[in-house]
DNA sequence: TTTTTTGCTAAAAAAATGTTAAAATTTTCT
DNA sequence: AGAAAATTTTAACATTTTTTTAGCAAAAAA
C-alpha cells in the first residue's frame, strides 16, 4: 500500500511535531521545513503528495512561496494559518493555494481536507507519475522503466535531458514557459538565464529528433517555452 | 465571454437572495433551488459548473443531497453551512463535497473559494484565464495550451500578436479602444501612437484571416479601437 | 475634395534561440 | 585512490525570429 507523502512547513516546532505524529499515525509520510527556503527545496525535491503550509514564515513571504511552487508545479497546497482575516484567505487562495485552515483546527478537519485535496489532484496516480505511458508519432516514453523509443529504437538521455522531457511530455500540447521547465529541473533556486535548457534542448532534440532544424516532437514557442506535441488518441 | 453557471441551494430566502445578487454582479449565472428535490433536480437539468449547497434542508438530509450529485456528477460542490462542528465538516468533505465554509463568511471569501473550486474541476487555469477554448466562426483560441486554430490549422502568433487576440478575445464583442489594447500589450508607458499596433494587426488579420481586408473575426471601428467577434453561444 | 485614419510592405534593428566545442564537475570502474 | 568515462556547465558564435521603423497606399470621415 502506497504511502502519501506531506510535507509540512510550520517554524514552530511544537505545532509541527504534532501535526507530524498525527499524519504517521495515519499512515502518512510526513517531512517537515520550518523556514520558506527549506521549503521550497523540499516541494522540488520530495515532489509530496501534498503540502501543508503556515504563512508565517521567518524567510519569506508565504504568498511568494505558494506562487514560486504554482510556477512550476500542482502540489496540492493547504495553507494553515493563525490570520483568519478574509483578505488572507482570498490572497492565498488566489495565489494558487488549494484550501485554508485558520488555527486552531481540529484534527480530524484536517485530515478530511487532505483527504479532499488529495481527491482533487486524483488525476495522477499516488506517485505522481502518469500511468500509461506516453506515445507521440514514433515517440514512446515509459515513465515507469524510465525509458524512451523512438520508432523501437532505445534512446539513451542522461538525467537532466530526462526530465527535461518528462516534464514536457506529462504536459504534453500545452507550452511550457522556460522558468517553469527550469524550475521543474533545476529546482526552485534556477538561473533566470535559460542558457543552460538551450544547449539541453539542442541534445535532446540531436537524439530525438530526425531533423533537429524541423523538429516534429518537442516544438518551441519564440518567447514563450517549449512544447511537446500531443499526444496520439488511443 | 463564458458566463459561469452557479446553482445555490438554500431555503432561507433573503440568504439565498444576497448570494444571487453578489454572484451576478461578479458576471456569473445563478438559478436558486431552496429544496433538496428541487436542487437535485436541477443539478441534473441544468449542469452548473458549481454547486453551493446549505445543508440545512427542509425535505433532505445534505449529506445524502451530497451522495446523490457525486453518483453522477463531478460538479464541484461547495458547503455553505451554519454548523461549525468539526463532525459536520468531516462527514459532508468525505461524502463528497469539495469545501466547506461556515456561516457566517465574506462575500470574498466566497468568490475566492469558488474560483479555486473552478480551478480544481479545471474549469478555468491557475492564471484565472478560462480553461474552455474561446471559440467563434472557426476560430479556437486555448488559453490553456496557448494554442490558436482557425478550422483545425494552427496558427503561429508572436508573443505580441497572442497577447492582442487574447485581449480582444478576452473581452469579445466589445470594441477595446486603440489604447487599452497598447495598455494591455505594451504597459502602462505605451506610445500614444498606434501605428505599430496597425502593422501588428495587419500580420494578426494575414493569418487569421482568409480576406484581410473583410475580416470575420476581428473588425476596426474607426476612430475608436478593434471589436473581435462574439464567442459561439454553446 | 481635403483631411484624417487605417492598412500594408519591406527593410533595419533588436532580441531570442540554436549550435558547437572545450572546460569543469561528477560518476563509474579498476 | 586514481584513471577513465560520462555528464553538466560555460563560453563564443551563428542563425532565426521578432519587433520596430519608415514610407506610401487605401479607406473613411469631414
Amino acid at each position: 500500500m502506497h504511502k502519501f507523502t506531506v510535507l509540512v512547513v510550520e517554524d514552530e516546532k511544537n505545532i509541527c511535531d504534532f501535526i507530524s505524529k498525527v499524519l504517521t499515525s495515519h499512515d502518512y509520510r510526513v517531512s517537515c521545513a520550518s523556514t520558506g527556503k527549506e521549503a521550497l527545496s523540499l516541494a522540488s525535491s520530495l515532489c509530496p503528495d501534498i503540502i501543508l503550509l503556515d504563512l508565517g514564515l521567518p524567510d519569506l513571504d508565504g504568498i511568494e512561496v505558494i506562487q514560486k511552487i504554482r510556477s512550476w508545479s500542482g502540489n496540492p497546497i493547504i495553507v494553515i494559518s493563525a490570520r483568519s482575516l478574509e483578505d488572507d484567505k482570498v490572497q492565498a487562495l488566489d495565489a494558487g493555494a488549494d484550501d485554508y485552515l485558520t488555527k486552531p483546527f481540529g484534527t480530524s478537519e484536517l485530515l478530511a481536507r487532505i483527504r479532499t485535496s488529495l481527491r482533487h489532484s486524483n488525476k495522477i496516480s499516488s506517485n505522481g507519475l502518469p500511468q500509461h505511458p506516453f506515445r507521440a508519432k514514433g515517440l514512446e516514453i515509459d515513465f515507469f522503466k524510465r525509458n524512451i523509443t523512438v520508432n523501437g529504437q532505445a534512446i539513451h538521455l542522461t538525467p537532466i535531458e530526462y526530465k527535461i522531457v518528462a516534464f514536457l511530455a506529462q504536459n504534453s500540447g500545452k507550452v511550457m514557459t522556460y522558468s517553469a521547465v527550469m524550475n521543474n529541473v533545476w529546482g526552485p533556486y534556477a538561473e533566470s538565464d535559460n542558457k543552460i535548457l538551450r544547449v539541453n534542448m539542442a541534445n535532446i532534440r540531436r537524439k530525438l529528433e530526425n531533423n533537429p532544424a524541423q523538429p516534429i516532437y518537442i516544438f518551441t514557442e519564440v518567447g514563450v517555452g517549449y512544447r511537446m506535441v500531443d499526444e496520439d488518441i488511443l
